[in-house]
Formats: C-alpha cells, structure tokens, sequence
DNA sequence: CTTGTGACGCATC
DNA sequence: AGATGCGCCACAA
C-alpha cells in the first residue's frame, strides 16, 4: 500500500498522519471478541511510548469505522466515563468479552499482535 | 518558547 | 482501591 500519500497541505504527509494510519489499521487487526491496550496499539504499530496518540487519535476520529471499543486502558481498565464508559462495556459485551468485575478478563481476551 | 491538559502507563505509598 | 508523581507525546493558548 504505497500509493495512497499525498494528504494534508500540499501533498505533504506529516508523521502524525503516518502513525495514525498505523494506529488505525492496528486497531482494525483486533478480531471481534478481543481486546488491546493504548500502549499495545501503539506498539504493534511500531511507534512504543505513543500510547497517548493512540488515545488522542481515537477521541478525535470519533469513528464508527473502527472498532474502537476493543482499546481499553492497560489491565484491562476501561478508561472513559460516564454514558461512554457504559456503552464500550456493552458493546465488548455484545461481542462476547467478559469482563472481571470493572475489567475485561485479558487472560481470555487480550490480542496477541 | 512555556504551560496546561488529556479515552495513557507504571511505580510507589 | 484510590491518590501521587514522573514519563511520554500532541496540541491549544
């Protein structure tokens, strides 16, 4: 996939755009069912240490094109509040995570990169 | 350029 | 379990 640059201002792709290209397809590799944590995410997109971006990127995005509920905080936290937190809780749950109390059981759900 | 803030993470108390 | 502190990166003021 090395035809699709060409974004932003005059062409240029910025790094932020490049890692969040990663982040989003990364996030998008984490079958239904299972789960991945901020620093995971970011990790298995190459870039360790921006696991904030990660976070960043999907408050931002606002998507429904990716499958944002599967990006809990590590342990297995979610790590919204209020209605959001209620929702992604529900929507792991409609996939078949259970969860452990307040957090998700990442022995039987955490994703293997 | 410096600060404050944030869907974070981890060690420590 | 909840609170603090420090590290980390991006971004707005």
């Amino acid at each position: 996939m090395a035809a699709r640059c060409r974004r932003g201002t005059a062409g240029t792709v910025t790094l932020s755009e490049i890692r969040d290209e990663a982040f989003e397809q990364t996030i998008r590799s984490i079958p239904r069912g299972k789960v991945a944590s901020y620093g995971r995410v970011a990790a298995a997109a190459g870039y360790p240490r921006y696991h904030r971006a990660v976070a960043r990127l999907l408050k931002t995005m606002i998507p429904g094109r990716l499958p944002w509920q599967r990006v809990l905080g590590a342990g297995g936290e979610i790590k919204l509040r209020g209605t959001a937190a209620a929702e992604q809780r529900l929507r792991l749950k409609m996939e078949g995570v259970t969860f452990a109390g307040k957090r998700v059981n990442l022995r039987l759900h955490e994703h293997e990169f």
